[in-house]
DNA sequence: CTATTTTTGGAACGTTAGTTCTGTTATGCG
DNA sequence: CGCATAACAGAACTAACGTTCCAAAAATAG
């Protein structure tokens, strides 16, 4: 049997995936990321394959993560307002704590989109997932009489979608400073459920 | 005196400009400047310096011209959802028609913010001057009865700026199927007024 | 202990980037 | 008319990037 690797590959991965958060993709040389990860470049290729391969893993890694905690925290049968408060809340302490270096689809959507197509369509289908959840748990909680009869459970969906994609960009270029104004600003977004 | 220039100055700006809004500024290489503004390098390092120089000149031609259309939007004294509502829509129309490439200061926010200090300095201004505008007149909407007065307007004008970076990364990576969404959106967005 | 397979580190390759240098051309004033 | 000034075109340079090649080292199975 082979000589077994010297780093744990989910681990390295994981950091991999906040060197590209912190960094994007164009501004992330492979040289950097040899020299954080601790790990050789053939090493990094044998493992993951080429500079944008390893992106791609550590982004649907990324994904797979937010969203089954996304999942987890809408499978909450508390009431909807809070259930929300607690999600949005939990996004920003993620996001803002220590360098804030946002959502890393968010920073893909925006550094990558125009460009790539495989990026494009995930985040299309980030989109459509996340609206998707939003819209079935907000239908719930329409059903429960939590929110008026005549509102729109996609449409406040896809609301509270663009809201997320604002609160990212927020949390990562404006600083730390901002996290308490973007849960003011969470607060002032739920009111659409009144 | 000397050899007059082929180009205009400020539309070989504008086109830049544009290269840069799509294209971020990492992807866009001085040779792709050079082909599609059809001005020599030459030329354009004379003119306006290297590339980052050219980008910054760039982006605060932008800013300059976006700030003032806000602030004339905002100058209407038409009631504040109309006011508002216009204004999104302007936002939504100049930002989704035909490629979508979002807002060069949000681009730039997710882009160069974290490691470009300039960057980040403009970003934070660009933030404090588009709130601190959204407020005066949200007050002044108050003052006017238009708004319960138990609101605050710095809250709601966070808000609103956190609502046009959503809308902004929405538009670039989701493409322009999207539009009609985001119009809802600006629609459930202003409930925050009521 | 040996053989085999894989990691690993370093060197090297080809490409592309941004930038600079050279000479040439074209304009307007004296 | 020609001199000064600046724009232009193209080649050239340097650095960095992603990637691959190569030989040495290491660890397990037999």
């Amino acid at each position: 049997m082979p000589r077994p690797k010297e780093f744990d590959e989910a681990e390295v991965l994981d950091q991999a995936l906040e060197l590209f958060r912190a960094r994007g993709f164009k501004h992330t040389s492979f040289a950097g990321l040899v020299e954080k990860l601790g790990v050789s470049r053939q090493s990094l290729y044998d493992t993951y394959g080429d500079k944008q391969a390893l992106y791609q893993t550590a982004l649907n890694r990324y994904l797979d993560r937010g969203f089954a905690q996304f999942r987890q925290a809408l499978a909450d049968p508390a009431p909807i307002r809070e259930v929300l408060t607690g999600l949005f809340d939990g996004m920003i302490s993620a996001n803002c704590a220590c360098g804030s270096p946002g959502c890393l689809m968010v920073n893909s959507m925006v550094e990558l989109s125009p460009h790539d197509a495989d990026t494009r369509a995930l985040a299309q289908k980030h989109a459509r997932e996340f609206e998707s959840l939003f819209a079935s748990r907000l239908a719930r909680a329409q059903r429960a009489g939590e929110i008026a009869a005549d509102k729109d459970p996609v449409a406040l969906a896809r609301f509270l979608y663009h809201t997320v994609l604002g609160l990212s960009v927020a949390s990562r270029a404006l600083g730390e400073s901002e996290s308490e104004s973007l849960r003011a600003s969470v607060r002032l977004a739920l009111q659409v459920l009144d």
